[in-house]
DNA sequence: CTCTAAATTGACGTGAACGTAAGAAAGAGT
DNA sequence: ACTCTTTCTTACGTTCACGTCAATTTAGAG
């Protein structure tokens, strides 16, 4: 029961910007780019010509938006605009939930995360229903060769 | 029984490349820069400044790669190497089978056709699995973020 | 306080995948 | 033979997603 550092939701900034690149496999000039167009958000609090500090929560979301990127095969605009949507409904559900005490603040943010999964689900999800619609083309005309070639065998 | 149009295989271009790309979904701009770059095969037998005639199989070719194109997410370069590498097996699978009377005919043109889906087939699965794959890891992401969720639940 | 590795801004460069403009030529219809 | 639309070739332009200098600055180690 010994969980009690002085940290009541700390970013813990202590990352720059090249260790964040190798362990995202990107460059660091991929990192300031994606800054730069809005992807990701500026580093906040932080004086010109001083540098970028991150914290994992700030690896973590490149490493999802990264993902998102392969596995859709999206470009980064609407990839930006996928990120603009889901702060968007995340700043909605905390006005929603704003009347609360604060005995779940905790809550909140798990809410948020879980809502975050939700919306790249269904974006996943769509993407391998198109796959699979490509699959079954490819297996119906698999079908119909296969029958032709039966037909064939039986009077040639 | 009336089958008998004197034609063995023709290819019957008729198509000019307006029309293809009407079908298609793209500009002629597209199919010459697919031709330049070696994705498509040039109009063979045609004289320079002469127009291109395309055939029905020309059209369903394009439709096969630009599906191929948008499904798996890949470069004109990696399509352009799958397209060498199925015409390389049919070519190898076609002398492979040479000593055949010509009872056959037919047969090869299916038997390369189900050639190019399967191999079809495996790319698009291979690309399936990819996504089922960070399906999951956002499912179990979900599952972990419920369970927290419902720990707080109990004791908050 | 010095030295040095790593970061900053600014600017220009690059490869992929086409877009676009221009002048000439082809080919279908009359 | 003539018109009118479509295509042809050539060539330069463009957008995306970064790469690559170059000339400073910053910030952690000694």
């Amino acid at each position: 029961m010994a969980e009690a550092t002085p940290q009541v939701a700390s970013p813990v900034r202590e990352l720059r910007i090249g260790e964040v690149a190798k362990r995202t496999g990107v460059t660091p000039r991929t990192i300031r780019y994606y800054e730069e167009i809005g992807l990701l958000p500026a580093v906040a609090g932080r004086d010109p010509g001083s540098h970028r500090l991150y914290g994992e929560r700030d690896v973590e979301r490149l490493e999802e938006l990264l993902q998102l990127k392969e596995v859709l095969g999206v470009t980064l605009e609407e990839l930006r605009e996928i990120a603009t949507a889901e702060s968007a409904r995340a700043a909605l559900r905390r006005e929603w939930h704003e009347d609360e005490p604060d005995a779940g603040r905790r809550r909140e943010i798990i809410d948020e995360a879980l809502g975050h999964v939700a919306s790249q689900l269904e974006l996943v999800r769509r993407r391998k229903a198109e796959i699979e619609g490509f699959e079954d083309e490819l297996v119906a005309r698999r079908r119909l060769l296969r029958k032709r070639l039966r037909e064939i065998g039986a009077n040639g």
